[in-house]
RNA sequence: GAUCCCGUAGCUCAGCUGGAUAGAGCAACUGCCUUCUAAGUAGUAGGUCAUUGGUUCGACUCCAAUCGGGAUCACCA
């Protein structure tokens, strides 16, 4: 059956050519959703066509719809208020439209053949994941999703930044007060227990560094005398020569984190496809300098540093070579933007980093691109805001971060309390009812973060954000448990649905849930196209709405009319496949009791 | 100093790529549970879309300038 608005597109195409002789490719005709104050669901504006047809606009409207109304079965009715058509869709097309699709509980576009990479998450190994790296794993995760619904075939990919000076400092904090502690001896997640050393190394070297100045060092003598300091960066050159004790020290280490990592992303229930580790990664790109070099695309000065001018593209002159010939951060991008093409031979490569790093992606893709990579066009930096605290930017060294497990377990703690308080699942068992905490405060969270346009930077207050009721996640989990509350009634009542629903008139709150239905294809689409998740967010969120207007103005069991009982359960079961759906999409469970 | 992003109700956010009288939620106030889950719903109130110009039939949306907030501009990652 095909979608209403590919037949209004056609539909208007023919009228303009029958009555005004006048060619518009359906495809350029567009509609949007009809204000609430007027009758119709599909709205076309009508200044734009007064030069081509030589009409006023609300004369081109009215015989559009004159047209419409007598060519088209599925258009009922019309009114045109200054340039606007309003078009009503027919109760007929709306109700087949329905039966046919209300047992779905896939919407995913048909795959279009196309291989995308979604690298998110990204960690560093020195520290725990917090509030900002929950934003980013959500989005990455969803976008994933997203992206698979619109048919692409997508790896999810991490990579992990395992080496360098600050996974030293760890260590030699580690190796001069750990007292060989481990995650099993301090009860500790070996993340938290990494990260308590790292804090501990600034802690030290700070009071080191004031002792130095008061023996009358200049801040930069202290600086560089700092003994602390000088041993990470010796660490630093023994772990890049392969020292087996460093090595040893920092696979222990590293394997603790990623224990801890694990266990955090099996919780906010995010997954990967594949990893990529930095410390096999940050040697790649120096070949790609020499062919840079020999092709023109870079320049050596005399110091032997090598450089790229970006200047044309209005941006300025950048390093990928150290005089050395040691690399810098975005050597070893190129070198890795290589090999995940070798990997996977991905056309789309989508980068999911904060938005600090604009200048950098925007340099690296420049260069890829002026290297005439196969892959360069494809490739997206997803750069999204930081997620601010009512006292301002999170900074881990004056302990205003907000944890990502301390988060989630506040968030559960706050759905049991709030759950026990209503006293609607008193059949659960005690494993069920803390799966559903989990399920339900880790959906106010996602939701939390997702809302919002990726792009843009977001306020979390930890109070007043760790609400369940208006705009939230609960608020369409619980839509979704009511709606299972009717389809279990259904069965039980044994509602069949192979009607002939001819005779039905639909009321129009029931009518809206429907025409918001039928938004959800373009909606993933520009989701897709975006990488948005926000957008397939607030669609659902309205969807919610709609129904529990729905479900609040009518009753769906008590009609005495058995079609209108049918019909709004199908309606019901229908909608609660989109929501369910949806939900999936951003990564939020839909519970059937709550 | 240069470049980039942002500025919509008291607060947090939408606004479908230029269309109608700018929408939700929270907070405040008024109704609705003996009937399908009240984590709900119906309503009231709340706005000079930062400011000023420009483009046109029409601007929250595009352009320019100004003000305010943020980020980036390392032989750091």
């Amino acid at each position: 059956m095909q979608h209403i608005e590919y037949i209004l597109q056609q539909a208007v195409a023919e009228a303009f050519m029958a009555l005004f002789e006048v060619v518009i490719l359906p495809s350029d005709i567009k509609f949007s959703p009809t204000r609430k104050e007027f009758e119709g669901s599909h709205t076309l504006t009508c200044f734009q066509f007064a030069k081509q047809t030589g009409k006023a606009p609300d004369k081109v409207g009215t015989e559009i719809g004159t047209f419409l109304k007598q060519n088209c079965s599925c258009v009922s009715e019309f009114n045109v208020v200054k340039g606007f058509l309003n078009i009503t869709i027919s109760d007929t097309y709306i109700i087949k439209y329905t039966c046919n699709n209300f047992r779905k509980n896939t919407f995913d576009y048909p795959t279009n053949g196309q291989k995308v990479m979604v690298e998110y998450s990204s960690p560093n190994t020195n520290k725990p994941l917090h509030l900002g790296h929950l934003r980013n794993n959500f989005l990455g995760f969803a976008v994933a999703n997203v992206l698979k619904a619109n048919g692409y075939e997508v790896i999810k990919a991490n990579l992990i930044n395992d080496r360098g000076i600050h996974i030293c400092k760890s260590m030699i904090a580690y190796q001069k007060y750990g007292n060989n502690e481990t995650p099993d001896t301090t009860g500790l997640k070996g993340d938290k227990l990494v990260g308590k050393y790292y804090v501990e190394f600034d802690k030290q070297s700070k009071v080191i560094k004031s002792e130095l100045l008061e023996k009358g060092c200049t801040e930069e003598e202290a600086e560089k005398l700092n003994p602390l300091m000088l041993a990470a960066q010796n660490m630093l050159v023994d772990w890049e020569n392969g020292d087996d004790q460093v090595i040893a020290l920092w696979k222990k280490m590293n394997g603790w984190v990623y224990q801890g990592f694990e266990n955090t992303y099996t919780s906010i229930g995010v997954s990967f496809d594949t990893y990529y580790y930095e410390s096999n990664t940050y040697l790649l790109g120096k070949e790609i300098v020499e062919e840079g070099l020999k092709n023109g695309v870079f320049y050596q000065k005399d110091d032997n540093s090598v450089w790229i001018d970006l200047t044309e593209e209005g941006l300025d002159h950048k390093l990928v070579l150290r005089s050395d010939g040691t690399s810098v951060y975005i050597t070893q991008d190129m070198g890795t933007a290589d090999l995940k093409y070798k990997d996977f031979g991905i056309q789309k490569s989508i980068y999911v980093v904060g938005n600090e790093q604009d200048y950098h992606f925007n340099v690296l893709f420049h260069i890829l691109t002026k290297l005439k990579r196969p892959y360069a066009s494809g490739l997206h930096h997803l750069s999204y805001g930081m997620v601010d605290l009512p006292m301002g930017k999170m900074k881990s060294r004056e302990g205003t971060v907000v944890d990502a497990d301390d988060l989630v377990n506040e968030m559960k703690a706050e759905a049991e309390k709030q759950t026990t308080e209503l006293g609607k699942i008193d059949s659960f068992s005690a494993s069920e009812a803390q799966q559903l905490y989990h399920t339900i405060g880790l959906g106010a969270l996602k939701y939390f973060l997702l809302k919002v346009d990726p792009k843009k930077r977001m306020l979390f207050n930890p109070t007043e954000s760790i609400d369940f009721h208006g705009n939230t996640g609960p608020f369409i989990q619980y839509t979704h448990a009511r709606i299972c509350a009717i389809a279990r009634k259904s069965n039980e009542l044994n509602i069949t649905y192979d009607h002939n629903f001819d005779s039905l008139v639909l009321q129009q709150c029931e009518k809206n849930i429907i025409t918001h239905i039928l938004l959800l294809e373009k909606t993933l689409k520009q989701a897709g196209d975006d990488y948005s998740p926000a957008l397939i967010a607030n669609y659902v969120y309205d969807l919610a709405k709609l129904y529990n207007s729905f479900y609040g103005e009518v009753s769906i069991f008590q009609d005495p009319d058995s079609l209108k009982v049918a019909f709004r359960s199908m309606i019901s079961v229908y909608t609660g496949h989109v929501i369910k759906y949806c939900l999936a999409l951003i990564g939020i469970d839909a519970p059937e009791r709550m």
